[in-house]
RNA sequence: GGGCCGGUAGCUCAGUUGGUUAGAGCACACCCUUGAUAAGGGUGGGGUCGAAAGUUCGAGUCUUUCUCGGCCCA
């Protein structure tokens, strides 16, 4: 057996993965060595990278996204880990907030309790249970990914100092003056007396009453507007006596028409819009009118009307503002806006400066601030209204409609927009959009287009309402005194809640005594205590304050925040004006976000379409390491495409890998020798050698490069084609001749090795954030009395292996290696010869680089049994295959006319 | 509906300030090898650069419109 002659390589690791019950297995070896502690002590004092850890919301299964946010992170802090630093993960996870509430009214409906018969405090405890729960589901999906961080400390928004830190927080922006109280409209059961979300809204069909009534222009810049009136369409009448301005699309056309039939508008000039002149014609019954004029929408600008009911005292201006919610669809292409009730008209009238009050109480009454209608219920004052724009002469029609409209879902009660009392944080008062801004300038974006998104996001924000009228969350520390209606500001007070709520939770607050917030300064009899909660951007907003700053193995601010493209208006923004409204700074370095995933063909995914994966689906079937080179090679400045094609593919990259890994693994039979790259003597190894130590210095340059721009599809893929073309098809192939057939002891063969446990050693540090499995599977076949291979470092590849000169050799032998290749392909397609072996090259090549060729042996390089070389003037590189004559050595198959050299018989 | 971002081989990605015939790896086809073997090597075929118009001596690259997709807002 003329193998046994040979050395072949051998190697315990196998060449199927296996990964899903591999995987497993390193998982519980982690915690066996509890790695994150080992990382911890083994860096302590080095620089820190802290990535600080957007929490995921405590509710359901991951998704892919959640899977590529936390994989993402996870190969960032193993990259800076390995390049020298302590690189600290804390995960973390929000728990308040509405979806959690829902989840414990579905479970009441079914087991048919009533919430509103359940004490708030027990009610919230189930929350609290529920948002435990999940977080551990989360946690060992997550762990499963291969996530490294401090996974037992981790932080969550409803631990008790995190609570505690928020009403600080609060209490900061409530020192300042900054926090106000203002109006808002929200969706309001008069029935229940309460503010509904949008999701416990069910539409059904109403009947409403209509009307078309008129606003009178008072001035314009637009002269034929002068003597006209403006008609509106509305379905709910009641909401006029609150009517502060009109809308209108700029875009639109609008015409003046006279109105000459027999009725209240005789003889008088209305407005509305062209499109719709027919159909408001025919509905308001007018027969004889012609059109005066015609015009475009943006003449409107600077157009002020007067209210319907000016002369019962409403005298105030109704200005005409540009809207594009405006359309044609139905009415007359204006529309009134009502700022107290509609969220559209609040927000345009907002923009113009005209702020929401409160016109309707909590049982649906008017209040004193509605002339006329005090003390009326809105779904009496339908008539009361129409009576009066009768009366007004300013009602062109009324009618009916049945339309879909907003419902309790519990009462079925018909639901109204309202004006309720919110709390705000000013943008303006302390300049926090300034400070914002400024922040974000200072603030590197990865991808750089990350930092206009948030910047004009910042830019055009109004001032942001953090109260919300719900149960789970932190309860406002606001207590307001019942005669001056003065907010008080006290720090003991802030102090002495967050103080309770550090030892018990912030649950009292809705059981104990008021007294025991306000200490002993203050009287409870005196103040009103708020009974709203903090919105939970607020929350999450915060969790700098109680996680980076808290913490002494973290930092503040944080090294980056790396979340979905999404959190631009998420969690970086509310992250950025919580620490900039309290220390006028970003908690963030850096931000990176990243993309969403979609299906292979770039649509997202969606239970309709079919196109969902998860990543329990791609555990199973490929491993983590998989999916972990998917998310590495993608580029995540894009939505990320995934679907099993991608993934197989992915899979095939591993394998390449892997067998690239298993062939070094076998030429030096699992016997790791830790070469002292400093040491090495360079001018001692064959040229081929030399320049392989040559592009290991540049990739590793490159690798650098890419890294610092968080660039790692592009690293990927440097990684992946260095074991393709420069390992596999170039370096092992033309070196498997020397390591199976030269002496053990020989020159040669012992430089490959040692060039093969270098390529070894670096490629696994290369790696190891990717492949975090796979590496440590490696690491700890070769390393026995090492712990792993994540409390490596990279390698520093000595300047001196940079060699240019041999490079350029290389490069140049590289060409006519291709050469000779298409030549013995030629021969091959004939039947002529079937291995390379079998060839024998005549290349001819210009004398120019005769003295850099005189060295190398071409049926080396080109792995064939014979080669010669002429040179000639003035020619191209040409090689021409011959068979090869003589006979097949037995044991390296070279064909030799005599016997061969290494292996004499 | 509005704002922002994007569309380069079947797939993942390159493509400098506009400048030869638009590149790489994978996949695919064919061939070789059987000493990395459910591996390895070689050769090759794949692109109207989302569409149209424009600017220019010259456009994947600049402009406009359209289209498809994604995120955010309404």
């Amino acid at each position: 057996m003329t193998k046994s002659l040979i050395n072949l390589p051998k190697t315990a690791f196998s060449m199927k993965a296996n990964l899903p019950t591999k995987e497993p297995e390193i998982l519980e070896y982690w915690k066996k060595i509890n790695l994150y502690n080992e990382l911890r002590n083994l860096s302590k004092g080095n620089e820190k990278f802290i990535l600080h850890d957007g929490p995921p919301y405590a509710n359901g299964n991951i998704h892919m996204g959640t899977a590529l946010n936390k994989i993402l992170k996870d190969i960032i802090v193993k990259f800076h880990q390995m390049d020298g630093k302590d690189s600290i993960y804390v995960p973390g996870w929000d728990c308040h907030g509405l979806p959690i509430e829902w989840k414990i009214e579905e479970l009441y409906k079914k087991n048919k309790k009533n919430k509103n018969e359940v004490p708030v405090v027990e009610f919230r405890k189930e929350c609290r249970v529920f948002a435990e729960k999940w977080i551990e589901v989360h946690k060992s999906q997550f762990k499963r990914l291969g996530v490294v961080g401090d996974w037992e400390n981790y932080y969550s928004t409803m631990s008790f100092d995190a609570e505690a830190q928020i009403v600080r927080e609060l209490g900061k922006f409530l020192k300042e003056g900054s926090l106000y109280k203002g109006f808002k409209p929200v969706l309001w059961s008069t029935v229940e007396k309460t503010a509904l979300a949008d999701a416990e809204v069910e539409y059904q069909d109403h009947k409403s009453d209509t009307i078309y009534t008129s606003f009178r222009v008072k001035s314009s810049d637009l002269q034929d507007l002068a003597g006209t009136e403006i008609v509106i369409w509305t379905t709910t009448p009641w909401t006029i006596p609150a009517n502060k301005a009109l809308a209108f699309n700029e875009s639109l056309d609008y015409v003046i028409i006279e109105v000459n039939d027999d009725n209240d508008f005789k003889n008088r000039k209305i407005v509305i819009a062209d499109a719709l002149l027919d159909s408001v014609a025919k509905e308001c019954d007018l027969k004889d009118y012609k059109k005066i004029n015609k015009f475009k929408g943006k003449e409107f600008k600077n157009t002020i009307c007067s209210h319907p009911f000016l002369n019962l005292g409403y005298d105030h201006d109704i200005p005409m503002l540009e809207a594009r919610f405006v359309t044609t669809e139905q009415g007359t292409g204006i529309v009134h806006c009502a700022p107290s009730h509609g969220p559209d008209d609040f927000n345009l009238c907002l923009n113009n400066g005209i702020k929401a009050i409160e016109t309707v109480d909590g049982d649906g009454k008017y209040t004193n601030n509605v002339k006329l209608f005090e003390g009326i219920h809105i779904f009496k004052a339908n008539p009361i209204v129409i009576e009066k724009l009768r009366e007004q002469k300013n009602l062109l029609f009324n009618g009916e409609l049945v339309h879909s409209y907003p419902h309790s879902w519990r009462s079925k009660a018909p639901l109204v927009h309202r004006a309720t009392p919110q709390w705000f944080i000013s943008m303006e008062s302390h300049k926090l959009r300034d400070k914002a801004l400024k922040a974000i300038d200072e603030t590197t974006f990865y991808p750089s287009k990350g930092k206009e998104r948030l910047k004009s996001m910042i830019e055009t924000r109004p001032d942001w309402c953090v109260s919300r009228q719900r149960v789970w969350g932190v309860p406002l520390p606001i207590f307001v005194n019942k005669k001056t209606k003065q907010i008080l500001v006290d720090d003991d007070v802030i102090e002495n809640i967050a103080t309770i709520y550090e030892k018990e939770g912030s649950d009292c607050w809705f059981s104990d005594e008021p007294q025991r917030f306000l200490g002993k300064k203050y009287k409870a009899e005196d103040y009103e205590k708020l009974s709203d909660i903090v919105e939970v951007w607020f929350d999450s907003g915060s969790t700098h304050s109680f996680v980076l700053e808290k913490r002494d193995d973290l930092k503040w601010p944080a090294s980056m925040y790396l979340e979905g493209s999404d959190q631009h208006r998420g969690w970086f923004h509310s992250s950025l004006l919580e620490s900039c409204g309290t220390r006028g700074k970003a908690p963030f370095e850096t931000i990176l976000s990243h993309g969403f995933v979609v299906d292979g063909k770039g649509l997202k995914m969606s239970k309709s379409l079919g196109n969902v994966i998860a990543p329990e689906d791609i555990l199973k079937k490929y491993g983590a390491d998989i999916l972990r080179i998917w998310v590495a090679s993608s580029n995540y400045a894009e939505d990320l495409r995934i679907d099993y094609s991608i993934l197989d593919q992915h899979a095939d990259s591993y394998r390449k890998i892997r067998n690239t890994f298993r062939f070094l693994l076998g030429n030096i039979n699992d016997n790791f020798v830790n070469i002292n790259l400093n040491e090495l003597d360079l001018t001692k190894l064959p040229e081929l050698e030399q320049f392989m130590l040559h592009k290991i210095f540049v990739l590793n340059d490159k690798f650098k490069k890419y890294f610092k721009n968080y660039d790692f599809h592009n690293l990927y893929k440097e990684l992946l084609n260095f074991c393709t073309v420069d390992l596999s098809a170039f370096y092992f192939d033309i070196r498997k001749d020397s390591l199976y057939c030269d002496e053990k002891e020989s020159k040669k063969r012992k430089s490959t090795i040692k060039v093969l446990n270098i390529v070894l050693d670096a490629l696994l540090k290369w790696f190891a954030p990717i492949l975090s499995f796979t590496t440590e599977e490696i690491y700890k076949l070769l390393n026995k009395d090492q712990k792993s291979i994540h409390l490596e470092k990279f390698l520093e590849i000595p300047t001196k292996f940079k060699n240019e000169k041999i490079n350029e050799k290389w490069v140049e032998l590289i060409k006519i290696r291709n050469i000779c290749n298409i030549s013995i392909e030629e021969k091959r397609a004939n039947k002529e010869i079937g291995s390379s072996l079998e060839a024998d090259l005549k290349i001819e090549i210009n004398k120019k680089l005769k003295v850099m060729m005189e060295n190398i042996d071409f049926s080396e390089l080109c792995i064939t049994s014979k080669a010669s070389v002429h040179y000639k003037d003035d020619i191209e590189t040409t090689a021409i295959t011959s068979k090869a004559k003589g006979l097949k050595c037995p044991v390296c198959w070279k064909i030799n006319e005599t016997s061969c050299s290494r292996h004499p018989q």
